[in-house]
DNA sequence: TTAAAACTGTACCTGAGGTACAGTAGAACA
DNA sequence: TGTTCTACTGTACCTCAGGTACAGTTTTAA
């Protein structure tokens, strides 16, 4: 093992416990004892890797959003191989997507993104900015596809393409947020079929 | 003033200024010094109304159920005036919230019921099944109305009459963490808007 | 074998959350 | 008018979390 392995392997380590505590327990709620204790590591350890709990949410962040930018790229591209429709490339991902949820063994974990959200005053503008690019990052995969869409059909609303795009963000923000509350994903999974049958419905050949 | 409506007067104080503090720094986030700063009063007089923050943050919970129930029943009272149809009473009722969040002077300030979700570790089973069972009002309040709904019209989608009544929370909780990240009420009124787009396309008369 | 990287261990400081309780202002009531 | 209770204020104190600092130890690459 390198070097470089062993360094990324702790810090990774310390990143994915400290993920999975805070969704639970907020940031504020979860203590650098509380991370340092699951990932078996010392505090001065968590100093070597981190400068402090500041430095720690912004490379969550930064992890948080590659990691989901990875598996969204991964879902579309395997979409983008069924079809040239970029309607039929979209449902794709949505019923990709949501059979990934279905088939997690426990409750969806949660999204840093929205947990953060509600704690906004506890970050600077760096990560608060780093969010808002991220969310970005989701409209433009899924804005993209729907303009092309809007060309080849009949779009059935007067609302904007792009909240359409973000109607994306917000049904799976709002299925986790209903899945953590009745312990079940069911909700997210059946949200993210409701947005599929509102694109279904809102585009007619 | 009356005894009662001193301390009601206060209590009300000190869970108003609560809320809107914990809702931009998280639960955990808010000191018992940030609140009584804010709130005017010491730390002796917190104490005396909440033997502590978990009886605070049960309270702050009750209160929010009680007035986004009293908001939500005096839209749909309105709507229910307007006509006898179930689908466009419902309509009403989210042209109604739509106005009333496109009215705020400010960002609408968040949702007690998310941020907690994503805290959630923080609260005993008490407080989280109040959260939960008021959920279970807001899915009651539109799955009475779809199910009347879906006798008179022809639903054009498989998914469940309860997942479309959870659509709304969804869209409501979704919308609300988009317009908090783009500093903008708009996205919020848009997904309701969705939603209601969804309703207008998937019950065909 | 050596030097740097990647840690461990310890000690210490500040401030938040919370407890306890004695004292006091003001309304209500007799 | 004085009494009494509610609704506080003020102070003092305890514990633990967040964070700092840094010296010492192990591990790894060259």
């Amino acid at each position: 093992m390198s070097v470089t392995a062993r360094t990324e392997s702790t810090r990774e380590r310390i990143l994915s416990v400290a993920e999975s505590i805070i969704l639970n327990n907020g940031f504020s709620g979860t203590s650098i004892d509380d991370i340092i204790k699951n990932a078996a590591i010392t505090k001065g350890g968590f100093f070597y890797h981190f400068n402090g709990k500041k430095e720690l949410a912004k490379a969550l962040v930064e992890r948080y959003l590659e990691q989901d930018n990875r598996i969204f790229e991964e879902l579309f591209f395997a979409s983008d191989q069924d079809s040239d429709d970029p309607l039929k490339q979209i449902i794709g991902f949505l019923d990709r997507f949501a059979t990934m949820v279905e088939n997690l063994d426990e409750t969806h974990p949660g999204c840093l993104v929205a947990g953060f959200t509600y704690e906004s005053q506890q970050f600077d503008e760096e990560v608060q900015d780093l969010i808002k690019q991220g969310v970005l990052v989701w409209r433009k995969l899924f804005q993209l596809r729907l303009e092309r869409a809007s060309e080849q059909y009949s779009l059935q609303t007067d609302i904007s393409i792009t909240a359409i795009a973000d109607m994306f963000t917000s049904c799976v923000e709002g299925g986790i947020i209903l899945s953590r509350i009745f312990k079940s994903n069911d909700a997210l999974v059946q949200q993210v079929q409701l947005y599929r049958e509102f694109l279904r419905l809102a585009f007619v050949a």
